[in-house]
RNA sequence: GCGGGAGUAACUCAGUGGUAGAGUGCCACCUUGCCAAGGUGGACGUCGAGGGUUCGAACCCCUUCUCCCGCUCCA
């Protein structure tokens, strides 16, 4: 089961060193993220996947890595410049904040000049707000969504050193095109992968690494002849669907959806948002644009581009002609794939059946709790909520000790933490869940940051614990991800490494000693087998490769 | 920016004016022949920050910062 709250996901990740709230000694940043010892593994992992699948695993495609800092022109003819910034002006009356210019254009029937015609609009008292209807509006704001920045040591107080941090990594492959065409010999159609940070002002930041304003994108441009777009975009749908699922994504919690006509942005034709069903909800893991020509011809020299210095086309050998080519953008976030491994491979499972007096001593009080939660009326709570409560309250009642994980889950719940009879609740369940399950994170072995734990069966043994490090050295010299560790029981050395996902426990016991086969436990199944010490190396290395 | 909630140990949290706590985790030693066993000892806190009231403040008052949830927005 994956997990059902992002608390529970944020709690594992501090804990255990995969994700740090940005300089939190300082009191923190908002919305800012460090990946820890483990997350940067993990998410390091995500990246080399992806590029193994879009580059090396295909023979269209070529690499690239651009500078987060570019040419000011890049913003301007991409169309960033005047478009990323967004004026919002705020309702008195009901808090709304709609974007001021979207009122102008449906209530006067046509766009705006600029804030100035917008604000006398507003201070005319000839907008009104949609959701009330009220003419109390603020002056509107622009929302400039791109990070600014000065190059040059001196700032000269003008805009001639301004630059902006890329807010999308897509441009520096267009710019980038002719190079690419020129030293790498390619006919169309081809793409050019690049991974990289992008930054945006986001106004609303949040759950977790899900929105920041500083995130990394992995995205690709594939260049393909105008009328074999339809084609492509369709290929890249299917194969980044593909993906997500050979990594562990389970096919009922991805979903593909077709953007609708107003959600298009300016210069896409079609766009497909791959979706992940997260514990907030629905929300998207990548979009897959058909940006046709756009952006080509928006960089090439032109009427409307005369600072480029040439045209960004391609010499279509067949046709005898210059074509600019349509392109097929798959753009994913990188911590938000992070994430949803993170979130698919998280479960609790009972593994042992408590006492059933325990068991009994805790459904009473879970009926306890709906009886508590079923009085509540509408000014303490909401109906649905209500309603959500007692139904889980019953399913988790009438199915322990089955259901222990999911009343775990439950506890995560600021809702339920509400209703007083919760903590009683809580508490008998978290002493059973300490006891009979254990938290795994089921990471497809790819992805895992660690690949193979190597313990002493016991560590008051030398004998166990040098072959235990020997082993540990023989893999990392092979360049499998490995660590020893002999600091508890072995009980708990291997929940340990299941918290955090490791696939593989070997376990150093006496009879290691007489024949050399060491015990290989598997995270998933918790079955061990004997393998012998030799061939460690290298089975276990086509296991996590 | 608005509304609501919350800041106490690494994590989860208790603590309504009188010596800062619990469980888990962490470290060391002992014990332990395979799934969070046990024993002994140990480290860890500017109780978000500043000011005020008080003999005395984690607790009351004021200010401020941060985080979370919702809304606005989201190439």
């Amino acid at each position: 089961m994956p997990a059902s709250s992002l608390e529970s996901i944020v709690s594992l990740a501090k804990r255990r060193g995969f994700v740090f709230p940005s300089s939190a000694i300082y009191g923190g940043l908002g919305s800012t993220w460090d990946y820890g010892p483990l997350g940067v593994e993990l998410k390091n992992n995500v990246k080399r996947a992806w590029w193994r699948s879009v580059v090396y695993e295909r023979d269209d495609m070529e690499g690239l890595d651009a500078a987060i800092l570019m040419n000011r022109l890049v913003w301007k003819y991409s169309g960033h410049e005047a478009t990323f910034a967004d004026p919002m002006a705020d309702c008195r009356n009901c808090k709304a904040r709609p974007r001021a210019d979207h009122l102008f254009s449906k209530q006067k029937g046509r766009d705006p000049k600029g804030l100035p015609e917008i604000n006398a609009a507003i201070a005319a008292k000839e907008l009104k707000c949609e959701k009330c209807g009220s003419t109390d509006l603020t002056e509107a704001r622009p929302f400039n969504l791109m990070f600014k920045t000065t190059v040059g040591a001196v700032d000269t107080g003008d805009d001639s050193g301004l630059a902006y941090l890329r807010p999308e990594t897509a441009q520096g492959i267009f710019v980038n095109f002719g190079n690419v065409l020129d030293t790498m010999r390619r006919k169309l159609p081809f793409g050019i992968a690049q991974i990289g940070k992008a930054f945006r002002n986001e106004i609303t930041p949040g759950n977790f690494t899900f929105r920041t304003r500083e995130f990394e994108q992995m995205e690709i441009e594939y260049f393909v002849r105008p009328g074999e777009d339809e084609a492509a975009h369709q290929m890249w749908i299917d194969s980044r669907s593909q993906w997500y699922r050979d990594l562990g994504l389970r096919a009922d919690n991805l979903k593909q959806r077709e953007q609708t006509k107003d959600e298009l942005a300016h210069y896409a034709k079609r766009c497909v948002d791959l979706e992940y069903r997260f514990p907030m909800g629905w929300s998207e893991l990548e979009g897959i644009a058909n940006r046709t020509d756009f952006d080509l011809s928006a960089h090439s020299r032109g009427p409307q581009n005369p600072d480029a210095v040439g045209e960004l086309r391609y010499f279509d050998q067949e046709q005898k002609k210059h074509i600019v080519p349509y392109v097929i953008e798959p753009s994913a976030g990188a911590d938000r794939a992070t994430l949803a491994f993170l979130c698919e491979a998280y479960d609790e499972s009972l593994v042992k059946d408590p006492p059933e007096v325990e068991v009994a001593k805790l459904r009473e009080q879970v009926e306890s709790f709906v009886r508590s939660v079923e009085k509540r009326d509408a000014s303490q709570m909401e109906a649905e909520t209500r309603r959500r409560l007692v139904e889980a309250g019953q399913a988790i009642a009438a199915e322990l000790p089955a259901s222990l994980p999911r009343l775990l889950g439950l506890s995560d719940d600021p809702d339920a933490n509400r209703i007083e009879v919760f903590k009683k609740v809580r508490g008998l369940a978290d002493k059973l869940g300490e006891e009979f399950t254990r938290t795994v994170l089921r990471l497809h072995p790819r992805l895992a940051p660690i690949k193979v734990a190597v313990f002493p069966l016991k560590k008051n043994e030398p004998r166990l614990v040098e072959m235990a490090r020997a082993i540990k050295r023989e893999l990392q010299d092979e360049g499998v991800r490995a660590v020893y560790d002999d600091t508890g029981a072995i009980g708990k050395l291997y929940r340990r490494q299941d918290e955090i996902g490791t696939p593989y426990c070997i376990t150093v016991d006496f009879q290691s000693l007489e024949d050399g086969t060491v015990t290989v436990r598997d995270r998933d199944t918790m079955g061990q087998e004997r393998a012998t010490r030799g061939e460690l190396p290298g089975t276990l290395r086509k296991k996590v490769g």
